[in-house]
DNA sequence: CTTGGAATGTCAACAAAGCTGACGTATTGT
DNA sequence: ACAATACGTCAGCTTTGTTGACATTCCAAG
């Protein structure tokens, strides 16, 4: 149906028809949730969410950061991630520490458990996406981050891009 | 770190450090909430969420479909699909019809206002999916979707495919 | 120095949307 | 006749988001 339609536009723009951008809107939602599928079955087995993956991965991504960094980060308001990490802290897989310079400030490290848990999400979520990557190949791969890039906020963009500068 | 530590991996598998799987990992989050950004700030102007806009788009996406259908698309239970289903009928943007050849189904379709709302939604999605193919190129996109493909579930995949074939 | 406002984090209560389990009804097919 | 299927619904629970109120701490203006 969509062939033929705009004849005026060259072959190099047929990637944007609305069926194509369509094709990967239902993508992203279909590769979104196998994304999530094996760290979800790990969590739900020891009582945990999603929320509490997103806090565990960030706070191990960055140690040492605030409730507030975090919160602008995973971009919720502070009684939702207080709630998830009231839980951790109690459940001893992270620590809070009260700021030498501003003691308003809390700094947030993950436990030995804390740790032992990131690892056991993290190479569950690692392996899939090793497999995919694996699958594609690294021209795809380059692509499938130019992409993904693009479609950030500004915001978000700006957080994705503090976080790859600290290992490059 | 990770250079210089796999000194036997050629070249060709650098993309697969855990550096670069944790890398892709952080942009599948920030790109998925710049995904849904557009279509939730219109949902919760008009009291929706998410789940009503999944539904929407299934049921423009194959009209006529059964709730059973939708079902194992959406991976949802029914009590959590029909509290949804039964707003967006009473308010109707969703027509429920008895089946002709086995009436217990019902088939759904979108109403006048359905298509209207489904248009809106789709609208603001497609127009950041087309900034960011756009941006990234015909290669990329090539790219993204294998990747995305690659990271599905069977069954996920499996549903991928079918809709695919609708209109190829 | 004090005091008032801004920033940080905590507690309480509520809403959206997922889940399980049980049950009723209509329809189908064996 | 009867079991299985498709759908709808009630009740109740969980996760995770929200807003509002409040305590603590810091800083800067008076």
């Amino acid at each position: 149906m969509a062939e033929g339609l705009q004849p005026q536009m060259g072959q190099s723009l047929l990637f944007l028809t609305d069926e194509q951008l369509r094709k990967g809107i239902e993508a992203m939602f279909f590769a979104y949730r196998g994304f999530t599928a094996d760290p979800d079955r790990i969590l739900a087995q020891k009582g945990y969410g999603r929320a509490h993956h997103r806090a565990i991965h960030f706070i191990h991504r960055s140690p040492g950061t605030t409730v507030n960094n975090l919160l602008s980060i995973l971009g919720v308001t502070k009684q939702s991630l207080n709630r998830v990490l009231r839980t951790l802290i109690e459940d001893g897989l992270v620590a809070s520490t009260v700021g030498t310079r501003d003691k308003r400030e809390r700094h947030l490290h993950l436990t030995a458990a804390g740790a032992a848990l990131e690892r056991e999400l993290s190479d569950a979520q690692r392996d899939r996406m090793r497999a995919a990557y694996r699958a594609a190949g690294p021209a795809a791969v380059a692509g499938f981050r130019q992409v993904l890039e693009a479609m950030m906020d500004e915001e978000s963009r700006h957080h994705y891009e503090a976080m790859k500068d600290k290992t490059e």
